[in-house]
DNA sequence: AATGAATGAGAATTCATTCAT
DNA sequence: AATGAATGAATTCTCATTCAT
């Protein structure tokens, strides 16, 4: 594994444990196992750490999500997949999307940027629930409002289980996914079926 | 206001505009208009400033969420009264969800007593899933699965628009609300009306 | 004496000790017998104490210059008594003018700056150099260049001092400062007495 | 031009434009296209550099001071050579006063050493004034102090002229030039002539 | 009760120097 | 001989906390 990389995973770990509160270049250091200097040698300074530490996180989250698609599943396959993707990426790496919401607060770091960088790595994503929306599969809403009612529901179901509140069980599990995709379903279409 | 309202009223906006990266006792002086030493008659330390913020942010939180409550309402109007409450609040105050988020790492704020504290605030709430439960009103699942595809899609709906993806519209906005409150309704007791 | 004091004369004391080479923050709080920190109060940061540096040894060098000027006092006199204030006034603080060199190399020190500053202060001077000029008592030569053959040997004599190379001798000193004076007498006009 | 002269010229070059302010390896590395560990071939660290710079900028000073010098010139004109020489050469690499200057307090340069070094390189005008004193064709003065009334006033004049204060005049420079070999003459002598 | 100057530990950053290639 | 990545001590600067007024 490259310097780089080391110093970056050495960052979140660092900040998934201490948080802002106690995010110092020496304890990335300690973490990453090299003198303070280098980590220097790679990122200007700490906010340009930061700035590459919120690229790399949202290109792990990217790979995970869609870890298994293919263009040959079914469009509920490829739904299930991708939720159940997002709900075991929460829960394996449970800080991170603290992580995510607090390197908003680093400054130069902007929204419209963020953005972009996210309609890339989402891309699939979003192209997916658009080509729904375009062959009346899905409800005629806009395509963010389709997203909170279904699969913002597997990253709001990781949470409760992430705060101690929820036991995660396969079967409900299931469940609460079929239903999350049942929502958005248009019912003229599928009478078609 | 008292002074130690001005001085915790001034560190949620300190902590919304910079984060922890740059919240520090003087900026939370000078926003409260107060002389640093005076901050200390009132908070221990910084660390106890931050936790009684935690408090204070919740205690408002619920009282914004519960706005409006009256028992005499139906629990459809409860439904849509606490979820666009919600709504409502995370958009007002859009940098507060990531503010809980970030109080977790504040030294010595553990997740139970933060749980503890949830449960009282939002009391009301689990209540009446969990009598929506118990009646069979609601499907028989786990009271923090239902939340996640119902109540959690209004946060998860204000966070869209927050990030600048969605814009909120009266019409489709009561359609996800009524979809999220449909797809916990138990189709057998339903059947009984 | 005021703490903003304290620091400007240990700045001097250290930069004369060190040079720039070792000029550290640390070193002034030391000499200056104050915390780091104190500094700061009073300094936006180095190079902002080192440009007001600048302007105290400045100011302390012109009021040292005219120490003793009375508008009574004839053209010689005057003459006399700021070119031995300079030579002493050199030799007391021998390494000011190396200090005053190695300030200009200060980030955004810029000449024009130190100029329209020393017009200031030298005002009196120019000024006297300036009317014998007018008044043809002086050479019509630039004033700058009557300076440099005149005024300007109490500092290049003084520093030979400092060299080692030259010890200074009552009589011989008041030749060297007779003859500065002598050379920028016009010949025309001193007939006329 | 060999790697240790790049490295040199390099150096006055960095020191010239920045100071020690912001005279580090790196950038005496990039200014001589060498890489940092080229330097430590040719200088053992730091400090020996310096030393040698110092040298080196005394040595080119002196040859320039020199130029043109033939021992078969009158008295009146190897004045003249080297006042002009003297004044040209400020003129030509107005920062290397300072850094000389500056060089003074690079630790382990001691002022006996560096007056060593200047005796031999300024021998030839140092000589050249003491046969003037010797011969009675100049005023029966200690070296030095004749030194700070004539040769003096060509780098006087010639800092005015950095300081923007003064703009050179072919004519009114020749005029400065004589005024400050007539002051050194011994009236007696030249009566003789 | 309120103030804010003073403190100094700790954090970010720089940079001389080393050393494996 | 030449390179430049890696190091970590030294430096600048910040900021929580104290305390005399």
């Amino acid at each position: 594994m490259s310097k780089r990389t080391q110093i970056l995973n050495a960052s979140e770990t660092v900040l998934a444990t201490y948080g802002f509160y106690a995010f110092s270049m020496q304890h990335v250091a300690e973490a990453a196992e090299v003198a303070i200097g280098t980590i220097y040698r790679y990122f200007a300074n700490k906010e340009a750490l930061l700035c590459e530490l919120n690229k790399f996180i949202r290109e792990d989250a990217a790979a995970k999500l869609f870890n298994g698609w293919q263009d040959s599943l079914s469009a509920k396959e490829k739904y299930d997949l991708v939720w159940e993707n997002a709900f075991h990426c929460v829960l394996s790496t449970p800080k991170r999307l603290t992580l995510i919401e607090m390197l908003h607060f680093v400054p130069n770091m902007h929204q419209t940027e963020i953005n972009l960088f996210e309609d890339q790595t989402f891309k699939r994503l979003f192209d997916f629930y658009q080509q729904g929306i375009d062959s009346k599969r899905f409800l005629d809403w806009d395509l963010f409002a389709l997203f909170s009612v279904s699969f913002d529901t597997s990253i709001a179901l990781a949470k409760q289980v992430i705060r101690g509140r929820y036991e995660p069980n396969q079967t409900e599990l299931k469940k609460v996914r079929d239903a999350s995709w049942a929502i958005i379903q248009n019912p003229d279409f599928n009478q078609q079926d």
